[in-house]
DNA sequence: CGTTAAAAGTGAAAAAAATCACAAAAAAGT
DNA sequence: ACTTTTTTGTGATTTTTTTCACTTTTAACG
């Protein structure tokens, strides 16, 4: 298929617009238009716009958008349309919390397996099972499995890290507040708390000592 | 003080300096250079110098930022010389994993309560009180508190958000997949891994579809 | 000391992203 | 059918962010 080149953000826009459809589709709207998805989503109507110019996604001239039309599109473009198989490293307070998660299945996403160092969070019982860490590799590549999230701290991330790529796996989520050294070849996404917590309380901060009329 | 005028990743990227140089210094590190922070956190040298260039940090020609000196200033822009009380809303899983993560007390952050609207949930014997979410809006005056999370089903977010408003917050970290209807003097981050966990698999497809040499 | 080499600092240039603004289409109204 | 109004689609423009490339300073070395 055609190759897009698409920044970063642009596609985490596609997502949210996606996200926001989903929510009018379920109220019932048939058709949708530029500025109600722009406002759902924090964004211009014209941004709106031209990030679908960029997807060739087109609509209808006075008409907007059709709902089912337009999901399908973004769904496409996302490929949401085959689930996706994830493992989790690290079954502690954040991993579980993740696997516990509810989100995830209505998105196509499925967690298949943790893993754990700790023989003390093994558990074969429950609808997702923890194995040890050691049977990583395997399970990824008998599995085929090309996402993981490191959710271990951050002294075994770089470690754990490496593990998983050998294994196969091609993009991975990081929960670890520490950069991993990257290889070209897999996508590395961070997810980091402590940093945007930071960053409201630099804002909240700066906004005090200048804008308080 | 002087008004800086700065985006939000420019102040993400101070904290990842902040963090790396954190690091170095427990590692016994003196001096540091742009060439070392951008590859600890990932960017390049020139962007470093100029991030610094732009907040106005100096260092020295051919002998690179004082680790110590530096610390001091990047600690000073981003605030970090005062602790901050924070409040969370939703003592869930994801709530009581932040509730339970130790990161936040070595950068000046203080997770002082938890509220929830379940009462099986309420809980005032640990080591961080859960109380109802009734008293939200006493405890945030009493104690004038600025930073909330929001860590309670999407369903429930936005008014969990107008609750917290109301009791004089003035910035939240929103963990709820939905977009708060914001005001101007109040300061949101969202934190959406779904969203993150989609844009990893999105570019571990597109990487397979065209880069795959 | 004087020379060399390494690194900061920063305007200028380039690239990327967002916004504007308006022509074209088509739905709705009369 | 014709007119009006609304909304898309997109080239052009503006703004923002990043990178370049060169000057200046100063540590290190002989």
């Amino acid at each position: 298929m055609r190759a897009i080149i698409a920044s970063r953000n642009s596609i985490l826009r596609l997502s949210k617009y996606k996200n926001a459809l989903n929510r009018f589709q379920k109220l019932g709207y048939v058709r949708v238009f530029s500025d109600i998805l722009a406002d759902a989503v924090g964004g211009t109507s014209a941004q709106v716009r031209k990030d679908f110019s960029l997807f060739g996604i087109k609509g209808n001239k006075r008409g907007g958008y059709n709902a089912d039309e337009l999901l399908g599109k973004l769904n496409d473009i996302l490929g949401k349309n085959t689930r996706q198989s994830v493992i989790i490293a690290g079954a502690g307070k954040i991993g579980m919390a993740l696997v516990k998660y509810k989100g995830f299945e209505n998105e196509g996403i499925s967690i298949v397996a943790a893993f754990d160092i700790d023989p003390a969070k093994i558990r074969q019982g429950g609808d997702i099972p923890v194995f040890p860490l050691d049977e990583l590799k395997a399970f990824v590549k008998t599995n085929d499995i090309r996402i993981g999230i490191i959710a271990v701290p951050d002294i075994a991330a770089q470690q754990v890290f490496e593990i998983m790529v050998s294994s196969g796996i091609k993009g991975v989520l990081n929960f670890a507040p520490i950069r991993l050294k990257e290889t070209a070849d897999v996508v590395v996404n961070n997810v980091n708390v402590e940093l945007e917590l930071e960053n409201v309380i630099y804002f909240v901060n700066a906004l005090e000592r200048t804008g308080s009329k």
